[in-house]
DNA sequence: TAAGCCATGTGAAATGGTTCACAGAAGAGC
DNA sequence: GCTCTTCTGTGAACCATTTCACATGGCTTA
């Protein structure tokens, strides 16, 4: 959930002609989704697995076209060889541990559910600057202090962080860490993080997605008229 | 973060013709960033209030336009007027109480972010169905069984409610609150939630958006441009 | 009062993303 | 083997969102 949206996203470089975002965040969703399924399902259609991640058989079948598919008709797609394309169009390149700064409340949080239920990424190192709790272990996870962020960035090539900070403190630790070399963060705190050119900033926002969810989701029976009416025209395919 | 995108968001209704959801949770975002501003700053300017947002002027001003802007050339938009403007269009809306389902990890600390941070919407009710948790106050909010919903939800007239359940959970505690009256769902369970037509999903995916990081934030000096990505995607029923 | 400057508000163009619709392929039934 | 059915892969149409570009008008300076 995030918003910013500077004029950027221009060419993407070489590498990766035209992915959007948004497919890329679907395949991953796809990704876990099909990850789940029962061994006794080997196969699936793209109207299968998108009723069960909310999308619709046309968008699987167009976000599925970058990973080079290979779907066959009456059978649908094989659903170990579809994991496998997603891992390879998503592997490489980048390290796979994650540093967390900030191991408060939400820090903590997110250590618990990303050790538990994440396993292409994990988180490697965990910084605060409180004193009590670097050089403890936190859900199994080292704590560092903050001096040491370099020093374990460069050795764990560390690519990617996590900002679980107060917001004061956000955008001077985001110079921090690329400083030492960070190229992605995933930022929980409501601020705009300004960051050098080659910089990758996720944000998410859950006070607006509450405020987007308050002004769309409006009470009383006209709304419900209204989703009524919209159907008519809706023709759900599939 | 989310995904899901069923072919809604038609027309919106006569309420809000054509409001997008982007303009939404930006509008979002510039309230809190101009309510943060000091008094010492009266006015400002489009560009100024896009650099502070990592937006654009050109998106600012086509953003205000949906609340009827009355900027003025030279002098810029009145700081306290367009937060009374925003705040109107949000207005009216929905009840501002908010019912939190499941006092786990994330629940605890959601609870701690919004009562502390977030002034627009509050946490009314937690529910959770650990009789350890329930009957008691967590951060100052009464925690209820989950036999209580439909009634506090009722009494408190509350129409929005936020996820935060083990994922095996989620879909059968979904329908609990639409029965309940419920007609929007903030979802950090990363399962796509099936609702009737007229409630609104937000969906929060971390472990989607933490993918799209590592995809987009590759390693390496190449990538000259900034890359940030966005947002979330509303549902609303089938 | 006139001139220069600069920012707003907004059509229009550009870009990005989703859905449609159909050709072609593969299995099922006869 | 032929036909029927149903699905994939994809160009093209469609819709949403962002950006451009400029006419307009207020403020300042002289
Ligand atoms: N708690 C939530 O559920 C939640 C939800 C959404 C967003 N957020 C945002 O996430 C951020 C963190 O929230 P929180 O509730 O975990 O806060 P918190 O106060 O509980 O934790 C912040 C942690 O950061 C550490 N810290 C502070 N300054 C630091 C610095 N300069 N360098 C290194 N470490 C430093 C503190 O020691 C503390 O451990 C905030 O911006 C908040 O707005 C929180
Ligand atoms: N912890 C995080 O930072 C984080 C981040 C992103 C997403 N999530 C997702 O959020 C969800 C919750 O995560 P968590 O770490 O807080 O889990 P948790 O196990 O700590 O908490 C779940 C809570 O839900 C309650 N519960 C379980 N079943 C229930 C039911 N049927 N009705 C009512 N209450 C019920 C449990 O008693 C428990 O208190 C999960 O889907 C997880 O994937 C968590």
């Amino acid at each position: 959930m995030t918003f910013i949206t500077r004029n950027q996203h221009k060419a993407q470089g070489q590498r990766n002609p035209g992915v959007s975002p948004k497919t890329i965040e679907r395949l991953s969703v796809y990704r876990r989704t099909l990850a789940n399924l029962p061994a006794s399902t080997p196969f699936i259609y793209s109207h299968e697995l998108a009723a069960m991640c909310g999308s619709s058989a046309a968008q699987v079948r167009r976000d599925l076209m970058v990973i080079g598919t290979a779907g066959c008709p009456s059978r649908g797609y094989a659903v170990a060889e579809l994991i496998e394309l997603i891992d390879k169009r998503f592997a490489g390149i980048s390290s796979h541990a994650v540093a967390l700064v900030g191991a408060g409340t939400l820090g903590r949080s997110l250590i618990a559910y990303l050790q538990r239920r994440y396993h292409r990424l994990s988180i490697a190192a965990v910084f605060d600057k409180d004193p009590d709790l670097t050089s403890r272990v936190v859900y199994g996870i080292r704590c560092y202090p903050m001096g040491e962020l370099r020093r374990v960035v460069e050795e764990q090539s560390i690519s990617i962080a996590v900002i679980a900070l107060p917001d004061a403190s956000a955008q001077e630790v985001a110079e921090q860490l690329t400083a030492a070399g960070i190229t992605g963060i995933l930022n929980f705190a409501p601020v705009s993080l300004r960051v050098p050119s080659g910089t990758c900033v996720v944000d998410i926002d859950i006070a607006a997605a509450l405020d987007k969810l308050a002004f769309f989701a409006r009470t009383g029976r006209d709304q419900y008229l209204r989703e009524v009416m919209d159907e008519s025209r809706d023709k759900h395919g599939h």
